[in-house]
DNA sequence: ACGTTAATCGTCATCGCGTGACGAAATCAA
DNA sequence: TTGATTTCGTCACGCGATGACGATTAACGT
């Protein structure tokens, strides 16, 4: 967690010399053509026109760098759970609001592929995953430990946030390297799919 | 993977001057008392009268030392899930064979769960944990891949894996830091609440 | 216009993980 | 004894990550 743009008037002090944005980008770019370990931190930073020290004052590791826009949406998870009304069936409510918040632009859908796939290729960046998908995991174990009346760090409610973020994280690749349909058809049929216990004989064909 | 372990009799060469289960037992020791990341592999190496080098042609990484454990009952959760009847329903079969592998002798539940303590309070750990979940979940994921005639890369064989993963990393934290029940329990708990689809009126209280 | 305050940045030093290269040590076999 | 084999230690190195500290750049107050 580190990463403020907050683009401020008024505001005192040397101005930034670059944005995590612009980090982001250079980033994507250079670990698709290169290759994320061939991608020093140094080479990012200066493609930037920084300096290494600048760069992990706006990312607290070279794989933060990827998960920028992930960590963002898990408010907006929050909110779609919040939105739900309470007669919506909870892993119904739960399926609503995670493919509501995974409505994408179709411009932002070519950078967020190129994201996934790294994401999904390289073990460095698998390692980093755990911590940012935990933020996300919590905020589905919450929404269910209010409908069951339990607490959050208890069985049903963290298993169910885990779990669903485990069949969302099979939609998301599935996605990522087919492309033959949309995002969110995959993240209802693998949302569904949890809900009938995957149950062979309620599984979509 | 590294660690070979394999005392072979009638063999040339110099002898090993450790061995990878002394080095973990002397790392859980060390984790426990001055913490994961107090911890350097010198030190580690130094107190099993090695070179760090030498630590390093054991395991691949720092973090490694604590799954070696873990890595080994990957085969026998793939033979328990041969074993099954095929007129076993796949959900069954799956919990059957989880539930199966996971009966430890007592004398091995202390070191297990200082062990899952670690592994479920340092976040090094927990980023390490990818790449060795990796095959656990396959061996679900080409299960149930045979049982629905998909393939095993397909969405929901994926989903299979990882949700059953996910459900039992949440059993083996609760049961890591309550200490109230037996592993098998919780994990019987969690596994039945992901085949009836955590449905709040089929879940057991 | 000038000093003050505040924010960002660059440089430098440092630590630890992880790896490659290469020779030394220790054992068995011929 | 000699040679082959296996493990080990030393050395060197790159890179990620962090702390300290002073230099830059801008807005603000007087």
């Amino acid at each position: 967690m580190r990463v403020a743009d907050h683009p401020q008037a008024g505001r005192r002090g040397r101005p930034p010399g670059t944005s995590a944005r612009e980090l982001e980008l250079i980033s994507l770019r250079l670990f698709t053509e290169d290759g994320f370990d061939e991608t020093t931190v140094e080479r990012i930073a200066t493609a930037a026109g920084v300096s290494k020290r600048t760069f992990f004052r706006y990312f607290d590791s070279k794989a933060d760098v990827l998960w920028h826009a992930f960590d963002g949406e898990v408010r907006a998870l929050r909110a779609a759970l919040r939105a739900i009304r309470a007669d919506v069936p909870m892993m119904e409510a739960i399926r609503q609001a995670v493919v509501g918040v995974n409505r994408y632009r179709a411009q932002d859908v070519p950078e967020l592929r190129t994201r996934m796939n790294l994401i999904g290729s390289v073990p460095a960046l698998q390692a980093s995953a755990a911590q940012h998908y935990d933020a996300w995991e919590r905020a589905i174990s919450e929404f269910a430990a209010g409908r069951l009346g339990l607490a959050a760090d208890t069985l049903y409610p963290l298993a169910i946030g885990r779990a669903t973020l485990a069949v969302c994280r099979s939609a998301y690749e599935q996605w990522a390297e087919r492309a033959d349909a949309d995002l969110t058809v995959y993240l209802d049929q693998a949302l569904h799919a949890v809900s009938v216990g995957f149950d062979p004989s309620r599984l979509r064909q």
